[in-house]
DNA sequence: CTGTTGACTGACGAATCAGTCAATAATTAC
DNA sequence: GTAATTATTGACTGATTCGTCAGTCAACAG
């Protein structure tokens, strides 16, 4: 009963599909944890998506494509170039209980081995590095950021991000939330030779800035 | 046949297993699997570990230690401390195929949801800062290093490496290696106030910068 | 109102694998 | 040399879970 059109029960899966993944892990996710989750029959998830490697496939991409348009968003929002990447930090620094970076870090482990899943998982990567890219270039050219190469500064933040992601998740608790978080506004702001008040908390600029 | 004694047959085990993990990854490891690389018997394996859970857990702590050692070992090696440093660099950022980042990579993601992974994973973590600390600190006394915080520093070295392993690994061939290694050299360097020459590939010193 | 499509069910087949256990071969103890 | 001990086997079980399929029923077209 209350039946669906694909489309919408595919994207009902495929939600579904990704917060079971969250809570469970790629490899201890059952089809039919999904199903029951919708309370909807296994045999449905399997008339959706023929096997689990491609619901879980599939799940990724839907999940990457979600935060690509959150991100794409933010980017073209008004604002100074420096207020949209202090937004795009908050968006995305690891800091809070971060749930979605769970979803990527058994992306990196299961893709070592799932050509499919790897290849999500690198699309959404160029995607977001090359978002990046155009944000930074912006600033440079309106004189906001100071910084040599947009490209290798794009690297940097997005290898600091995913680092600081790990230390978050493999030693919960041992780093403080606050502390973490200034060092995201040093080293982004190091890296586009700003000041890192100006990523400060809340005022853009003209706060304290009680780092060494 | 060829029977042996009990902790000689676990350290061969615990050996397969991590192997075999390397390869397939943690949740597709059969202990059949474990038991065909050493041509015994599945019953064996169980003789020795009691579940695949604690085998893993082990095998794991396993890595960890041998890994422990060999960074004990190269730091307690004798030279200056920017030499020994850059032989840390060497044995540990994930330039090359870095096979041993694949096993920490799943770590991450199976200690999310697995206690004893993760307590295994954490105390090796603590272990490996609390090494960069004392080499970094030792190079503050010297004179060799001019950073202000040894802890902060060795956070920063170790986020770097994990973020980097990281982008080596989900977009294999994206990043050159050589690139790779030359942003290490940069981050590490700059974060202990040294020229990143002096952690170059050959000689400690006096050769030409060409960085920016 | 009726026929057709297609979303959906639920029971089942088939395969996989962790873990058990009785039997056996090698080692050690005495 | 014999007994006790201990490492090892390999066949087996029980549980789990992916994927299938024959059939049901809602929705809609004509």
């Amino acid at each position: 009963m209350a039946r669906k059109k694909v489309v919408l029960r595919r994207e009902e899966i495929l939600e579904a599909t990704v917060e079971q993944i969250k809570q469970r892990g790629i490899a201890t996710t059952r089809v039919a944890d999904v199903a029951g989750a919708l309370k909807v029959s296994s045999g449905l998830v399997h008339y959706h998506f023929a096997t689990k490697e491609l619901l879980v496939e599939e799940a990724f991409a839907y999940a990457a494509r979600r935060e690509m348009e959150a991100l794409r968003t933010t980017i073209a929002r008004s604002g100074s170039v420096v207020t949209r990447m202090k937004a795009l930090i908050r968006l995305y620094a690891p800091t809070g209980q971060a749930p979605g970076w769970r979803l990527w870090i058994d992306g990196w482990s299961a893709g070592m081995r799932d050509k499919g899943l790897h290849d999500v998982m690198r699309k959404m990567d160029e995607e977001w590095k090359s978002s990046i890219v155009s944000l930074v270039q912006e600033g440079m050219d309106n004189g906001e950021f100071h910084c040599a190469d947009a490209r290798v500064v794009a690297w940097r933040i997005t290898l600091f991000l995913d680092g600081l992601a790990v230390q978050l998740v493999a030693r919960r608790g041992a780093l403080e939330k606050a502390e973490a978080a200034q060092w995201v506004r040093e080293h982004v702001a190091g890296q586009l030779g700003i000041d890192p008040a100006a990523l400060g908390p809340r005022r853009a600029a003209g706060q304290r800035a009680d780092i060494s």
